[in-house]
DNA sequence: TATCCAAGGTAAGTT
DNA sequence: AACTTACCTTGGATA
């Protein structure tokens, strides 16, 4: 096992490992102390949170258990890591700690809402999820809260994933789409995956067999890559919005679900404009554009959390 | 204790 | 293309 630290201050922007990891954008990360997500910030920022990624095209060519943990603050803590490899580059994918996050935020609009939720949340970032396990947990994630969303993701893991050791530990890998596709309808159903079963076992199905890729996607214009995601069964505009946004990095994605389409109606009621497409560009516009899914991931964690 | 409700939507069927 | 409706499950609210 391989362990090391990165400086916080040594990056561009604050971050906050918690908030990252917490704020309903990634379910591919245990807490090691078994607390679950279901109370925003209830039991401190210090925890180590674990996971196991498979191979990424660029960034790894092995499959990697890791578990981190923060020590200290936002702007001048240590992140410390343990790992079955050296694990800088990886987390730095995952946890975009390439971001200049000083500069993305000064670059979209001074809305009083946004300076908000950027005062609460210091140090979120947005995460760079590995594609294939993105799109299973936002399929997922349909009229589902956080705490289950990611509860679904755990038990999927537990049943069906490698098991791969670290430090003497056991974590489950996310099940590949092999695996996935391998299983029955009913199965998944006893997961308490409810009727995002069958969608889950044909969407994996779809990848398994090579009909459709969704990585395919990062290479398309934004709108034409949600266009192209929502082949997959279960995958609407919604759902395929947070895949862009939260695996393939188009940081201009904003997915409109009941909290954003909440705050449009109480802070942005012009930006209501019917259709999905229309009043995505809208709000999409307000937000500043090109960062425009960074401000929505704010705005949605600062929300949910009881915020104005 | 029983019932109701809403949770980061989507697919399928109608106009 | 826009509009309805059904859909699994479950913790928490309400009666």
């Amino acid at each position: 096992m391989e362990r090391g630290a990165i400086d916080v201050g040594d990056l561009a922007g604050p971050f906050d490992l918690q908030a990252t990891l917490e704020s309903g954008q990634s379910y591919l990360w245990n807490r090691a102390d078994g607390e679950t997500y279901a109370e925003l910030h209830a039991h401190g920022g210090d925890a180590w949170y674990e996971t196991v990624v498979d191979p990424i095209p660029g960034v790894t060519d092995e499959r990697v258990a890791l578990r981190v943990r923060q020590e200290g603050g936002v702007h001048d803590g240590t992140l410390h890591w343990e790992a079955s490899t050296d694990a800088e580059p990886l987390l730095t994918h995952l946890l975009r700690l390439d971001d200049d996050l000083d500069a993305i935020l000064d670059a979209t609009p001074d809305l009083p809402l946004l300076e908000r939720a950027y005062d609460a949340y210091e140090g979120m970032r947005l995460t760079r999820d590995p594609v294939f396990p993105c799109l299973v947990s936002f399929i997922c994630s349909a009229q589902m809260r956080v705490a289950r969303i990611h509860g679904m993701q755990r038990r999927l893991r537990e049943a069906y994933g490698d098991g791969v050791s670290l430090g003497g530990e056991t974590y489950r890998a996310f099940p590949t789409p092999e695996q996935l596709s391998a299983r029955t309808e009913d199965e998944l159903r006893d997961l308490s995956l409810g009727y995002r079963a069958p969608y889950v076992q044909r969407t994996a199905e779809m990848v398994a067999s090579g009909e459709a890729d969704p990585l395919d996607a990062a290479d398309l214009p934004y709108e034409e890559a949600r266009e192209s995601l929502t082949r997959f069964v279960g995958v609407g505009d919604k759902v395929a919005d947070c895949v862009l946004l939260f695996s393939l990095g188009f940081l201009e994605a904003v997915p409109l679900d009941t909290w954003i389409r909440t705050t449009v109606e109480e802070y942005y009621p012009d930006c209501d404009r019917g259709s999905y497409a229309a009043t995505s560009r809208a709000i999409r516009e307000q937000f500043g554009g090109e960062f425009a899914g960074y401000a929505q991931t704010y705005v949605f964690y600062h929300l949910r959390a009881g915020g104005e």
